[in-house]
DNA sequence: TTTTAATACATAATTATCTTATGTATAAAG
DNA sequence: CTTTATACATAAGATAATTATGTATTAAAA
């Protein structure tokens, strides 16, 4: 199924992230749209985004708003006042971890002058 | 302990980039070069790391060399045929990786035109 | 000189977070 | 009318970390 396989613990950063701007989405539609950013690289499973919403949720840092649209039911989610300080706080980590990653795995000296 | 958090699954990566040049390279001294690369920002701990190198030599990637300096036991590994290969193709796996990871949470168009 | 820190390995228990599989239900498309 | 898409959910299993120990030698600090 899932094309890149997900490297544990980045799943919560990108709900918040998804979220971020104020924006109320659904489970589905965050799976959708994740896919279509990242050009069907990325898949999120339903296995890993459901139980990832509920224990935001359980966490404080979403607040959940139940619809019914077409008679099938919708949830949507919203970062709390936490959300947005987590939402913030776990990108910036992300993104000091990539840049650490790339410091390990595309070092700026590999000419070794000697 | 450790500072930022491994995201699950990179160190295997990780160790197979700091072997990728053909050098040969101990358990203790891996964790030293990452601290050093990365400043600090990155703590490799033993609990994750000697699993981890056991786990890459079971599989054929590396191979181990027992030696004893200053009457202390030193385990080198060093990348095997299939380790070099393996190497390559988990790091291009990371930096797509990396790449989709940016597309989600840095995105380009945060203007809308509408 | 005795204790602490550094070097060097290891593993067990626990926790976290995925994947895979399965289940329910409605609506739309073939 | 059967499959695909939409929309939720959870249980079982796998994987890979963290945390806590443990052993042993050497160097440094108290």
């Amino acid at each position: 199924m899932s094309n890149s396989k997900l490297y544990k613990g980045s799943l919560s950063t990108i709900i918040l992230k998804l979220l971020g701007n104020g924006e109320k989405m659904y489970g589905y539609e965050i799976t959708q749209k994740v896919k279509n950013i990242t050009q069907g690289e990325l898949i999120i499973t339903e296995g890993a985004l459901y139980p990832a919403l509920h224990k935001l949720e359980s966490e404080g840092l979403l607040k959940v708003e139940v619809m019914k649209v077409d008679n099938r039911l919708r949830k949507y989610y919203k970062l709390t006042g936490d959300g947005k300080k987590e939402s913030v706080s776990r990108l910036e980590e992300l993104l000091r971890y990539i840049e650490t990653m790339q410091q390990l795995v595309t070092p700026v000296n590999t000419i070794k002058i000697n």
